[in-house]
DNA sequence: TGCAAAAGCGGAGACTGTCTCCGTATAGTC
DNA sequence: GACTATACGGAGACAGTCTCCGCTTTTGCA
């Protein structure tokens, strides 16, 4: 890659991360980031096919942190229970620091032919870790995908609601309460 | 209002109930509405001044069917936690008949401007009965409108990501365990 | 250092949506 | 039959995403 055109990207993707965190990915538009980078519409679109895929490059660092959100969790002293819930709110947490975001991430968790295709596999293989990790404690048939649906949804509606943290919080402990429920509760 | 103007909307709602459940509530444009009703766009846009306005019209017949599946529910013979993930899965099952909208119905719950908002209070007040019906069985601090917003969004990742029912029914298993754990088990 | 080819740039504009404006038509009334 | 309030239709304003292609810059090579 020529030098132009690896510094033009680097700026499109700082400017695109400070648009989208300031007012959210879908008030953000392609021509905004591309007056903001001060290039053409076209460069944008080379560099970037799509919106997701500049979303995509946004996310980069992302994976670091999400693993250390595990391992935070599975540091904790406490109860399994509060292992689980530390994970669900930071793991929600990320999902909605940019606005618009979390619909759009959890929906290409199935779907391989997504942009954020990398990303999600960080994510499922986060979720792998929690279930292994808390396994016995766990109901017995849960799987990572459910579990970063469950949080998906969670997060897609309160970052569409803008609901406030003490609002997700009781929602997070229910599925939460929901996936250490053992057999014997769930026949009940 | 006229008999022309009475004429027109009847048909306007009847071909974009049509269109929305063949093709999904994005997919269909509203032109393609005025087209099918064989009307001008502005003949469509003074009857329903936004899309979301249309939508709201289609969905008249909803309430009725809402009530209708609680009774279900309540009717059951079998445990607390059949009867309610009975409401749950007739609740989902609901949101996602109509590709898009679960999302866009369960973002408006909290919005009392939104053109849903009669309808989000009929949600709300099926889940407010339900919650008053299984009362001592749930835990004690549940409320509707999170019951609402929990199924909701397991609805709209379900109905993003074309989940087929198999896959949404563990979900909603571990949301109605969720509701259901006692505080002795929410706090192990 | 100079030059040709490769790589990259920019922005006009195609395309697709939502929604508005306003001249024209028609139902309902006397 | 004439008059008026009501309604109609569709061109087009506006806002997005994304493409196309003539022009510019970088780079490698003599």
């Amino acid at each position: 890659m020529r030098a132009d055109a690896r510094r033009n990207r680097d700026r499109i993707v700082e400017v695109a991360r400070a648009l989208f965190r300031a007012k959210g990915f879908d008030a953000v538009s392609m021509d905004e980031v591309a007056k903001g980078a001060e290039v053409g519409a076209g460069t944008l679109y080379r560099h970037f096919a799509t919106k997701d895929e500049l979303y995509d490059a946004v996310l980069e660092a992302w994976a670091e942190r999400v693993n250390a959100a595990v391992d935070r969790a599975l540091a904790l002293e406490g109860s399994a229970r509060e292992r689980l819930l530390s994970w669900l709110t930071d793991y929600a947490a990320m999902l909605t620091e940019h606005k618009g975001a979390a619909a759009r991430i959890t929906a290409a968790l199935g779907d391989p032919d997504s942009p954020f295709a990398t990303k999600c596999q960080t994510y499922l293989a986060a979720n792998q870790r929690i279930v292994e990790a808390l396994g016995a404690a766990l109901r017995p048939d849960v799987e990572a995908m459910q579990l970063s649906r469950l949080v998906g949804g969670v997060a897609a509606v309160a970052d569409n609601s803008e609901l406030p943290a003490d609002a997700v919080k009781p929602m997070l402990g229910i599925i939460a309460d929901g996936l250490l429920a053992t057999e014997v509760e769930a026949t009940r």
